[in-house]
RNA sequence: GAGGGCGUAGCUCAGUAGGUUAGAGCGACACUUUGUGGCAGUGUAGGUCGUGGGUUCGAGACCCAUCGUUCUCCCCA
C-alpha cells in the first residue's frame, strides 16, 4: 500500500491552526456584518460556462475542470474522441467537461445576481466567505485550494461605496493587527494613458507590462513595450506616467496635467480624488496610496481598483478588488453596476504567522481537566463536569483510571490550564482539589464551591 | 507553460573523496515513581536512505528516469 498523501497545494489544517484561521474568518466575518452584508453561499461547482473567458485568458488555463461522468460509457466513446479533438485546439469541450470549481466567488456572485436579480433590493450588499480552486503551480503564499472572503455591493454607482469598503478594510485589518496600505488606482485612467499612448486597444498590452515596473525594473519594461510596438514619443510619456512621485494630492496634480483634457482620465482622477477626500474626514486617508502602476488581471474591472499590501512583508496582495459596471450581463442581465473587495485569509494567516500576531489566547480549548481516580470517584467527577459545562466551561474527564503521572501530562499537552482532582478522599468528604497548573497553586474546595468556582 | 533547490527515524538534520552492522538531538512509549506534572536517570520501539533503472567488487552518496516537495518566472489571493 502506497503512502497517503495529499494532492499538490492543498493542505490539512491542525488544531491549532484552525483556531487561529478561524479567529480571521469571524473578524471578517463580524466586520462583514457590522457594515450591513449579508451572507452568500454558492456551490463549489459551477457550469464550466459560466467561468469561462471571465478571467482572462491566463485564467481560463488556470481553471480546475471537472470530468464528465460516464465517459466510459462505450456508446459515448465517437462523441468523446471528438471532444478531445476540441481540447487539442485549446478549445473545452462539454462532451468532456461541462462543469469546473470555482475560481474566485465575483463571478459565481454575478450569476447568482443574474438569476435572482427580479427578488434581490437593491443596493444589494452581500458576503460570501469559502474556499476557491486554482490550477496554478503552487509556491510561497500560492495555493491550490484557499479561502476568499468577500463582500460586494451591487445596484449602486455611487462612489460612497468605495469609500465604505475601504473603511471595510481598513477596520478589518486594523481588528487583525495587521498594518496595510491600500493601493488604488482607476481603470479609466489607465484606459486615458493608453488612449494617449497608441489608442484603448493597447490597454490590456499596457497594463501588463507597467505592472511589472517594480519587479523587473524600467529597462525591462522598455523592451517589452517596443516589442509590443510603443513608439519612442509613447514610451516616453509611459515613463513619464510611471515615474509621477509625491504625495497623494502631488501625484494626482501631476498626473491630471500629463493625460490633460482626455475624458476617462478626469474622470478616473475625480473619482480618485472624491475617495481620498472622503477619507480626510474620517481619518484612513494615511492608509491609502494612490499607486497609477496598480492594473490588476481580471479584465472585468472598469472603475476604481484596488490592492492591499502588508506592510513590511514579503508576500504578494492579500486582498483585492474593484469596481466593474456591468458584471451581470455577460449572463443576460445588463445594468447592474458593482463594487467588491476579496480579503486573501490564507496568505493574511502567513503574514501574522510570520509577524507573530495572533492573540496568544485563541489556541486554548479545555479548561478544566478531571482526573480519573476510579470507577465511583469518576462518576461524582463526570457530573460535577457537565454541571460545569452547563456554565459554559469547557471539561473534559480523563476517560480510564491512569496515574497521576499521566493525567497530568495529558493536561500539559492539551494546555489545560486547571485540573481538578477527585479520589476515594475526596469523595468520602464531598471535595475535591482544584490545581492551576502554571502556577501550581491547588486548593480543596467542596463540590458545591466548585461549581461557583472562578476558573 | 519555463527554470532552479531539496527528498535519510514521527520532527529537525548529520552522514566526510563511493567501503563492514545507517547516526544524533528532539518527540513517543515503558520503568525509576499506584495521591501530585514540568526536572533527571535508565531502557525500548521506530529506516526496503522517495521510487525504478544504471555504473561499480561495493551506492544513502555517482549517472539516468520518475514521483513528491519547495522556490523563481508568468500570473495571482
Amino acid at each position: 500500500m502506497s503512502k497517503p498523501s495529499l494532492p499538490q497545494g492543498t493542505r490539512d489544517f491542525n488544531a491549532v491552526t484552525v483556531q487561529k484561521r478561524q479567529y480571521i474568518f469571524q473578524t471578517i466575518r463580524a466586520v462583514f456584518e457590522e457594515f450591513g452584508f449579508t451572507p452568500l453561499e454558492t456551490p463549489a461547482m459551477e457550469n464550466l460556462d459560466t467561468l469561462m473567458g471571465k478571467y482572462g485568458e491566463e485564467g481560463d488555463k488556470l481553471i480546475f475542470k471537472i470530468l464528465n461522468n460516464g465517459l466510459d460509457h462505450p456508446q459515448k466513446k465517437e462523441q468523446t474522441i471528438l471532444g478531445f479533438d476540441k481540447i487539442l485546439e485549446g478549445k473545452s469541450s462539454s462532451t468532456i467537461t461541462e462543469r469546473a470549481l470555482r475560481y474566485d466567488l465575483t463571478i459565481p456572485f454575478a450569476r447568482y445576481v443574474a438569476m435572482n436579480h427580479g427578488a434581490l433590493t437593491f443596493p444589494f450588499k452581500r458576503y460570501q466567505i469559502q474556499p476557491v480552486w486554482r490550477a496554478d503551480r503552487p509556491q510561497k503564499g500560492r495555493y491550490r485550494e484557499f479561502y476568499q472572503c468577500d463582500a460586494d455591493i451591487v445596484g449602486s454607482e455611487s462612489l460612497l461605496n468605495e469609500v465604505d469598503l475601504i473603511a471595510l478594510y481598513v477596520t478589518a485589518f486594523q481588528r487583525l493587527n495587521v498594518p496595510v496600505e491600500i493601493k488604488i488606482n482607476s481603470r479609466q485612467i489607465l484606459l486615458a494613458l493608453a488612449e494617449l499612448c497608441g489608442g484603448s486597444d493597447q490597454l490590456i498590452n499596457l497594463t501588463i507590462s507597467i505592472d511589472k515596473l517594480d519587479k523587473i525594473g524600467w529597462e525591462k519594461v522598455q523592451q517589452e513595450l517596443t516589442t509590443k510596438g510603443f513608439t519612442t514619443e509613447q514610451q516616453n510619456n509611459i515613463q513619464a506616467y510611471l515615474n509621477l512621485s509625491g504625495t497623494n494630492t502631488e501625484k494626482i496634480q501631476k498626473l491630471s496635467a500629463l493625460l490633460g483634457d482626455n475624458a476617462a482620465g478626469q474622470e478616473g482622477i475625480a473619482a480618485l480624488n472624491y475617495i481620498l477626500n472622503y477619507h480626510t474626514h474620517t481619518g484612513m486617508e494615511s492608509h491609502l496610496v494612490a499607486d497609477f502602476t496598480l492594473a490588476r488581471g481580471l479584465n472585468y474591472y472598469t472603475g476604481l481598483i484596488f490592492e492591499v499590501k502588508a506592510k513590511d512583508a514579503d508576500m504578494g496582495s492579500i486582498g483585492g478588488g474593484g469596481r466593474y459596471n456591468d458584471l451581470t450581463s455577460l449572463f443576460g442581465v445588463p445594468n447592474i453596476p458593482g463594487v467588491g473587495i476579496s480579503f486573501g485569509v490564507d496568505r493574511i494567516y502567513d503574514v501574522m504567522e510570520e509577524k507573530n500576531l495572533f492573540p496568544t489566547s485563541i489556541s486554548q480549548s479545555t479548561q478544566v481537566l478531571f482526573f480519573n481516580l476510579g470507577e465511583a470517584e469518576a462518576l461524582q467527577a463526570y457530573q460535577l463536569m457537565l454541571t460545569l459545562r452547563n456554565k459554559k466551561i469547557a471539561c473534559e474527564i480523563y476517560p480510564e483510571k491512569s496515574k497521576f503521572d499521566k493525567q497530568f501530562k495529558y493536561a500539559e499537552k492539551k494546555n489545560i490550564p486547571t485540573i481538578v482532582i477527585l479520589g476515594s478522599e475526596e469523595l468520602a468528604s464531598k471535595k475535591c482539589t482544584v490545581k492551576n497548573l502554571s502556577t501550581g497553586i491547588q486548593t480543596t474546595i467542596s463540590f458545591d464551591e466548585l461549581i461557583d468556582f472562578q476558573f
